[in-house]
DNA sequence: CCAGAACTCTGTACAACGTACGAGGAAATG
DNA sequence: CATTTCCTCGTACGTTGTACAGAGTTCTGG
């Protein structure tokens, strides 16, 4: 009952799966005309996971929003993973924000916030483990966009990389947080506050569960509880840590 | 087919999951003697997961592994999701090791390295969501564990709760992508290099896909990729950020 | 000592899922 | 116009979690 699934991207043939992604015209059709597009169907997906997230598409349901059979989809797209791997590349399209060129530290953070708000208006992005990258034009772009941020520093490409990749692996773990709070909210009507209202007194009735048992924890823990409204504020830990990773940047680039 | 699951914790009734991670023994007992122990399903449930993954933690298959019916599992644990939160949790418990006393920046390393390693260990860990983590004994000690390793740093509570989380973020990210990356190879039969090897090629046939478009990202891809011998290199970007987030803390250290 | 309550165990069943297979029909080509 | 090529779809299979009801076992109250 209580589950929802995560695809793994790079699952199929991988010429078809890249042939889609950049759609390559393909051989003159000689059959019947085709109802649909590509196109349509990502569509459709990506709204279905924008309302219901990516446990709402399936087959069976994005066929019956575009009004077809189910098996029909299959002929525009190879598979369910496939489909999967379409709708990443598509919403990395949106990432098309101008970068500050007030400094490379501002045109980072634009790029962290821009893909925070990216995975807020996209929550499904991140239940997808994308273990090897949709090799899609607008993943590519993504990722230069990414880099220029980066134009004029002194570093190395690995060291490029790295930041890189250490700026957006903070995004997606804090933007989890955020999401599954919200997820997790709705999904069980009970809102972080409430779920912990009804936790804490059947802890409090287990002895083990002291808070002498366990002093840094029940003291910082509860600090945090009471700052923010709930057990963690992700937004706070995303601000927070950005600011120290721009730092620990800033001096591994003053060490030239 | 090419589907693997993500299950979420925190499904059920707190108050079940709670005395079920702490052991409360419950009623005396009238009907006849159970054949098993919780205990039992969650070690036979973790081992199956640590061999095939988490997707191989079906209520049939640790049923048929414990030579019981499907459903009589439900008589030791609610249901599937509660399960995966005892697992969780017991894996927790095996972050034991002592943390080094010569320093903070030793021992947050420490404290890095060891969930590196448990989440290699256990590669089905990141393939929960914890939304909400399960209030279980071990969960609690890791945390208290983990803020232990700030004890003497002169941070408020706040900041040492966004310190902790930064550092897990950043093993939890970066780990995800060695596990994704032995998961896929597994599963594809084809390691990073050779998908790279055999996608390279489609891809050049495709003009939009020139490198002259993407400047930046061909330029820092393909070094990385010869540095290290796959597209990317989690090892070394956790190595990379973990250094970088030590720099950036202790900058906040020293300013006060 | 024994009737009944309480508990464990299990077989069957249902609604989902992705998709393999093959049939039927439409469009373009020779 | 015959044939090839392609789109569309109905059916069917093997998965999943688990609701439900029945059968059997053990302890308790009288």
């Amino acid at each position: 009952m209580t589950r929802m699934s995560t695809e793994y991207t790079g699952g199929g043939d991988p010429r078809r799966t890249i042939e889609l992604l950049w759609g390559v015209p393909g051989p003159p059709r000689r059959g019947p005309k085709p109802k649909l597009t590509v196109a349509d169907v990502v569509a459709t997906a990506t709204r279905l996971a924008d309302a219901d997230g990516l446990e709402a598409v399936t087959m069976r349901r994005v066929a019956d929003e575009l009004g077809v059979a189910p098996m029909s989809l299959y002929t525009y797209v190879p598979g369910h993973a496939e489909l999967i791997d379409l709708m990443l590349d598509h919403a990395h399209g949106e990432l098309t924000a101008e970068l500050p060129t007030t400094g490379w530290r501002d045109a980072l953070t634009a790029v962290a916030e821009d893909l925070w708000r990216l995975y807020h208006r996209h929550p499904w992005l991140l239940q997808i483990t994308t273990g090897r990258p949709p090799l899609g034009p607008n993943t590519f772009a993504k990722y230069e966009r990414e880099l220029s941020a980066l134009d004029g520093v002194d570093l190395d490409e690995l060291e490029l990389d790295a930041v890189v990749s250490l700026v957006i692996g903070l995004v997606q773990g804090t933007a989890r947080g955020s999401i599954d709070a919200v997820r997790l909210a709705r999904r069980s009507g009970l809102t972080d506050a409430e779920w912990w209202e009804r936790s804490a007194p059947v802890l409090a009735e287990i002895p083990a569960a002291d808070a002498a048992n366990f002093p840094r924890a029940s003291r910082v823990g509860t600090a945090a509880g009471q700052a923010h409204d709930a057990a963690s504020n992700p937004e706070h830990h995303f601000r927070f840590g950005l600011a120290r990773i721009l730092d620990g940047v800033t001096l591994l680039v003053e060490r030239r």
